[in-house]
DNA sequence: TTCTCTGCAAACGCTTTGCACGGAT
DNA sequence: ATCCGTGCAAAGCGTTTGCAGAGAA
């Protein structure tokens, strides 16, 4: 059995074509598509696939742990199936987000990978002190 | 003249009104309130006010400098005079937003300011190399 | 006059929802 | 028969755009 086929029976998805391709999809390519970019690979393949299915996938992955939903610059949601462990960055020109090593410690406005770093941004997420 | 006043016409900008309201809804309140909130808090005192001119404004601001977009859970703007400045802390169960101290250096599941931070998310922008 | 600001209405893009069809069990 | 996965169509929601009226310079 394939190894993408195993990992969703693994986590009590049942491997649709569909969800295999999505699942692939997020895996194979080290950028966070939006679910448009993944609807556009994919329906070259299988011409039927509606943007619903889409949807319905990354939800799917998302509620079971495989996925992340990050935020790209529009407030479009991108998706990462290991968004939580690494930084970003994040370019102003394109938009482009491109993935960083976790263990990389990063002084402002230096050069890493050949970007140009003028902003930093964290984000912590967690549960308040009101809601504990 | 008032402080807000003064500081909208050093940055050239008109302090019509609405302009005052909105940039003193963002100074006056600790929390980053969406268009949404921008527009719910001014209409009880300027009900003609329109949501354009809350994005009008905002955009305005955010071209002059003078506030930040960041965005929500859901994906929708969140707008912030200081949002580069700082980190955030965000609820996964409430969904508010709060800031944290910039100086503060966060270690992996540690409870700050009462909060139990549960994931850490960090994103750098700036000019990537393909852009330069 | 011209320029700026405002705000209604409509359009737009991403995402969700309702529902019905088809296939598997 | 039920349950599940898919996908069309429509709705929902945040945001942007087009445009026109009012007011300031």
């Amino acid at each position: 059995m394939e190894e993408a086929t195993k990992l969703l029976k693994e986590k009590g998805i049942n491997p649709s074509i569909q969800r295999i391709k999505i699942f692939k999809s997020l895996l194979g390519n080290c950028d966070h598509p939006t679910a448009k970019d993944i609807y556009k690979r994919i329906s070259k393949e299988i011409p039927t696939l509606s943007k619903t299915t889409v949807y319905n996938t990354v939800k799917l992955f998302s509620d079971r742990g495989i996925l992340q939903t990050i935020r790209g610059k529009e407030g479009e949601a991108r998706y990462d199936t290991k968004a939580a462990l690494h930084p970003h960055f994040r370019c102003k020109k394109c938009g482009n987000l491109y993935d960083l090593d976790k263990k990389l410690i990063v002084k402002d406005k230096e050069k890493i990978d050949g970007h140009l770093i003028e902003e930093k941004y964290v984000c912590y997420s967690g549960i308040c002190k009101n809601c504990r």
